[in-house]
DNA sequence: CCATAATTTGCGGGTTCCCACAGTCGTAAC
DNA sequence: GTTACGACTGTGGGAACCCGCAAATTATGG
């Protein structure tokens, strides 16, 4: 029963294999993936102890990784081994595990602890198939998170688009947009100081657009590398919409809701 | 004539530590630094014969550790090792370098190139003092870059702030941010379709200031790791602010230009 | 089934922001 | 000097955006 790693940077990638081979001998061979695609399918094929992938890599990330494994391999013990604890990857990983059966033995530990700790917390998935949130991470696992509207409006946003253009993508009216993008800002922008004078100073010292789009990097509820992922998606369904637009504008010059 | 890594990342640091044991044995001891403060202090006292240095690390960052390391150290050999070839620190190190007396020999080497690779790129600087640029990173190289105007006003928008804020922070008038903003929108957002109907749809299409925020990200010239970092100083600047602002307002409720 | 909450929509308004047209100031090159 | 360039400022208008109020629609739970 192996153990199989997925992560695309060579140097962390070989740091793990030799750690885990020197530590966990018993279940070798270590496998090795650089991507998600190659992960899944060593790993359903194979059906190792053990899992252990990082979150931000090139093509199929490893959240989505872990999905596609538990499908066809319920009882995959996974430890998703992350440098932040970007709470967008945390509530799509809660989901994940509530849907598939089982529910499956999983971890979440920082990438930055310190050898020990982190073979201890390793041990607890692989060995007794215990569930293991790193403590670092723990804030971001039980703080309230935004709702699935919520963070399709803040992606698109984030992207760039105009309140209209997220309509015409959402279906919604432009005013159906505005009312996603005020409890998005509220949920955001909490500020400690309510009533204050200083309330009246932030009103006018923030753009609460790029406002919100700055804390949610800060939080993590959106990163650069899934803007960049859901930016090439968003360029086909450009494509497509300006098509569209065109044949909307040349009957009459009317601009739709 | 030791070598020096600082690298924040326990696994990253420790996979370079063993590669340059293996195959530069001689100039060994191989030091270490998990932080910018320290490998300034270890490099001014050790004065290695090279140093190789993570750029985005907690606190001070790769870029002003070098900046420090020549300024005490003129001959140093440093070699910045990165993830990705973000404009921002590229434009700063060409800045470095330029003033810098030498000037000195560095290296620019992407942390995803396989070992062998690696290790020749190494070697050059190393062992011959010479100038490296990895090839995977010489588009960015290449473009054109922001003025420190542009640059300045673009941080401050994707800190989140109004332009009447930049206005106050830079001691401009409103229309002297706007000025800036739109330089730096042309600079962004230079569009392949100019003049077709195309160009109309995408002026719907996109929020121009949240998409130059999101095209910023994209291309490097700002990064979550550096914004932090300035929102942690902002933070101080807009409490100082905040008090001004409510002794200007309380003798007459008039808002200053 | 009803009740409660969440979501969407319309309307009106106030504000910020973007931009085109000008005009000023300072520096640098000819 | 003047010519050119870049950065900053002023004016004014139009568009997009934010928000409060209120009603309609759709979930959600007892």
């Amino acid at each position: 029963m192996p153990i199989l790693i997925a992560e695309d940077n060579v140097a962390q990638r070989a740091y793990l294999r030799e750690l885990l081979e020197r530590e966990f001998a018993e279940y070798k061979p270590i496998l090795e993936a650089a991507d998600g695609e190659s992960v899944v399918r060593i790993a359903l094929a194979e059906r190792p102890q053990l899992c252990v992938l990082d979150i931000q890599m090139p093509g199929l990330s490893g959240v989505k990784a872990a999905r596609a494994i538990w499908k066809g391999f319920p009882e995959a013990r996974i430890i998703f081994w992350t440098q932040f604890p970007h709470e967008i990857y945390i509530n799509e990983i809660r989901k994940i595990v509530r849907a598939a059966e089982g529910p499956p033995a999983y971890g979440f530990i920082d990438k930055n602890n310190p050898e020990s700790r982190f073979l201890r917390f390793v041990a607890a998935v692989l060995e007794d198939g215990a569930d293991m949130i790193d403590p670092n991470f723990k804030d971001a696992f039980t703080q309230p998170l935004l709702t699935d509207f919520e963070a399709e409006a803040l992606y698109y946003l984030a992207l760039g688009l105009s309140n209209w253009a997220i309509a015409r993508k959402c279906h919604l009216s432009l005013r159906g947009v505005e009312s996603r993008l005020t409890t998005l800002y509220e949920k955001l922008l909490v500020t400690d100081a309510e009533g204050t004078p200083d309330e009246a100073y932030d009103k006018l010292a923030f753009n609460i657009r790029t406002r919100a789009y700055f804390e949610a990097l800060r939080r993590g509820l959106i990163n650069q590398d899934e803007l960049e992922k859901a930016g090439a998606d968003l360029e086909k369904w450009l494509e497509r919409d300006r098509k569209k637009f065109a044949t909307e504008q040349t009957p009459e010059s009317k601009r739709a809701n």
